[in-house]
RNA sequence: GUGGGUGUAGCUCAGUUGGUUAGAGCGAAAGAUUGUGGCUCUUUAGGUCGCGGGUUCGAUCCCCGUCACUCACCCCA
C-alpha cells in the first residue's frame, strides 16, 4: 500500500495510463466537433479574482458559499482557483469588446470545488464546454443542445437522457421565486428539513427534492412557468420547436431546475444510466451575467469529463483497448547487437516508426517477454550473425511468423504508407 | 459539512473464536528450452497486517482515537 506521501490531494487523481488513452480520445473527438460548428478554442486561466464568481454564479449558490478553494495573496487580493468554466469565459469574452458578443469558443480543463469526494465527484475535475455568445434567441439554443448531442454521438454515448425546462426572462426570475413562495407558504410544514431552508435560500430547489413527502405538494402545485411571462413561454414554445425541427428528443420536465443564479430561459440537462447517484453527465442553458454593469448574453453548455467517461465504460468502451502499441521492438544480442539497435531505434523513431527495446543485452527469453508485453507488431532480432550477414529475423508478433530480411525490406514493411513526393516537387 | 462501509504483498482478496515462521491467485524476476513472447511446470523476490494509544503473559484480530480510501446525503458537471 503506498505511503500517504505519495498519494495526490485527497478528491484529486493523477491520470496515467492506460485511462490516459480514452481521455486523449474524448478530448480530439470534441475538437473535431466543435471545429465542425465554427468554435474556437479558449484558454482562460484557472486562477480568477473571487469577485468574479460572486458576482456571476450568485452569493448564495452553494458552490460559492462552502465549495471554492480561495486564497489569500499577500493581504491583497482574493483569488479562486475556477469551480466552472463560463465566468472566465465571459469575463474574457466581455473585455474583446462587440467581438465577444458574438462569439463561438469552447474550453476543456480542471475545475475545482472543496465537496467530499464520491462516485462521479472529484475535487479536482475536466469539463469541456462551449459558450456561444450573442442575444437570446430560440435557434441558438437549439443549436447548442443540438452540437452537445452531437458530440455525445461522436463519442459513441447511446443512452443518453436529454431534460430540458425554462426559467424564463432573467426579470422573471424574482416573480417565480415569489410566486413559488407564495403557494408553498401553507404547505411548508409538510416538507422536509432541507427543503425548508430551501425555501428561505433558494426556492426553485424544493421543486427536484428528492424527498417523497416533498415530491407530493409540489406535485399539487402550478408549474413554474405558469408565474413566468407571456414571452418567457413564448420563447420556450419555439425552442421545442426548433428542437423537433432538428430531430432532437428533448423530455419537458417542468421540474429540472439549475443551480447557478446566471440561467435564463433554456435550461437542460443530461444523464446517463450507467453512473450512479451523481447521474448527470452535462447540464447547460441560457443564460446572462453582468460584466461590469453591461449584461451579456450566452448559451452553452458544460460537460463532466470523468463522468463522460465514465458513461462510455459503461457503454462497454475501455481504455486498454485505446493505448497506442509500438510498431516494432528490437531485440539486441551482445553489446554490439545493442548500440546498433539504439541507432536504428532513433532512425526509425524519426521517420515516425514508434518502436521500443531493451537497453540492456539481457536474455532474449526477457527481451521477447518485453516485446510481447508491449504490444510490438514486428520484432526486429540482431545478434553477431545477423550483425555480419547484414540482416535481421523479422517475426510478425501476431502471425507468429519469422524471416531473415535486410534493411530495405523492413523499412518497406514498417512504412507502408509513405507516399512518394509528387513529381516536380 | 453529515452519515455508512473498508484499510493484510505491486494488484484482487483469504485468514487468525487473541498464541510460535501471516497465506492464495494475478503481476514481477529467473529457469525448464545453452538465440525466440503468449500456454504449461518449477523457483525466487516482495509485508512496520494504515498510523497512534489502551486492555492482555501475548494484539494483524478486542477497545478508543486518528488518517486515508470509498459510497450515499447535500450540491453540482
Amino acid at each position: 500500500m503506498a505511503s500517504d506521501e505519495f498519494l495526490p490531494i485527497k478528491g484529486m487523481s493523477d491520470i496515467i495510463s492506460p485511462e490516459v488513452s480514452l481521455w486523449q480520445l474524448v478530448e480530439s473527438r470534441a475538437r473535431e466537433v466543435f471545429h465542425a460548428y465554427g468554435l474556437t478554442e479558449i484558454r482562460t486561466p484557472i486562477l480568477e479574482r473571487e469577485e468574479l464568481f460572486i458576482h456571476s454564479l450568485g452569493n448564495t449558490t452553494d458552490v460559492v458559499q462552502k465549495e471554492m478553494f480561495t486564497l489569500d495573496y499577500q493581504g491583497k487580493m482574493r483569488l479562486t482557483l475556477r469551480p466552472e468554466g463560463t465566468a472566465g469565459v465571459i469575463r474574457s469574452l466581455a473585455g474583446a469588446g462587440p467581438d465577444g458578443r458574438q462569439a463561438r469558443v469552447y474550453y476543456l480543463g480542471p475545475m475545482f470545488r472543496a465537496e467530499r469526494p464520491q462516485a462521479g465527484r472529484r475535487r479536482q475535475f475536466h469539463q469541456i464546454g462551449a459558450e456561444l455568445t450573442g442575444e437570446a434567441n430560440p435557434l441558438a439554443d437549439a443549436e447548442c443542445l443540438a452540437m452537445q448531442a452531437h458530440l455525445l454521438k461522436a463519442w459513441g454515448l447511446s443512452q443518453c437522457r436529454i431534460k430540458i425546462n425554462t426559467r424564463g426572462l432573467p426579470e422573471d426570475r424574482a416573480v417565480v421565486a415569489d410566486g413559488l413562495r407564495t403557494v408553498l407558504k401553507p404547505h411548508l410544514d409538510g416538507l422536509c428539513e432541507d427543503c425548508r431552508r430551501r425555501y428561505e435560500q433558494n426556492v426553485l430547489r424544493v421543486l427536484d427534492c428528492k424527498n417523497p413527502a416533498c415530491g407530493k405538494i409540489v406535485e399539487g402545485l402550478p408549474s413554474m412557468t405558469s408565474f413566468m411571462s407571456e414571452a418567457s413561454r413564448s420563447y420556450f414554445e419555439e425552442v421545442q420547436y426548433a428542437l423537433r425541427l432538428l430531430n432532437l428528443e428533448g423530455e419537458v420536465t417542468p421540474r429540472l431546475v439549475r443551480g447557478l443564479d446566471y440561467y435564463a430561459h433554456t435550461v437542460w440537462e443530461i444523464s446517463h444510466p450507467g453512473l450512479g447517484a451523481q447521474d448527470a453527465l452535462s447540464g447547460g442553458g441560457r443564460y446572462q451575467i453582468m460584466m461590469n454593469g453591461k449584461p451579456v448574453d450566452g448559451v452553452g453548455f458544460a460537460l463532466g469529463m470523468e463522468r463522460v467517461l465514465a458513461a462510455l465504460n459503461a457503454e462497454g468502451v475501455h481504455a486498454e483497448d485505446l493505448v497506442l502499441r509500438p510498431k516494432a521492438w528490437l531485440v539486441s544480442l551482445g553489446e554490439a547487437a545493442l548500440k546498433e539497435n539504439l541507432l536504428l531505434a532513433m532512425t526509425l523513431r524519426r521517420l515516425g516508426v514508434a518502436c521500443g527495446m531493451d537497453l540492456t543485452a539481457r536474455s532474449m527469453k526477457a527481451q521477447m517477454r518485453a516485446a510481447g508485453k508491449s504490444g510490438a507488431a514486428y520484432v526486429l532480432i540482431r545478434g553477431d550473425a545477423e550483425m555480419e550477414k547484414g540482416v535481421f529475423q523479422v517475426k510478425d508478433m501476431v502471425a507468429s511468423k519469422q524471416e531473415e530480411q535486410a534493411l530495405p525490406e523492413i523499412m518497406s514493411l514498417l512504412l507502408p504508407d509513405i507516399t512518394p513526393p509528387p513529381a516536380g516537387g
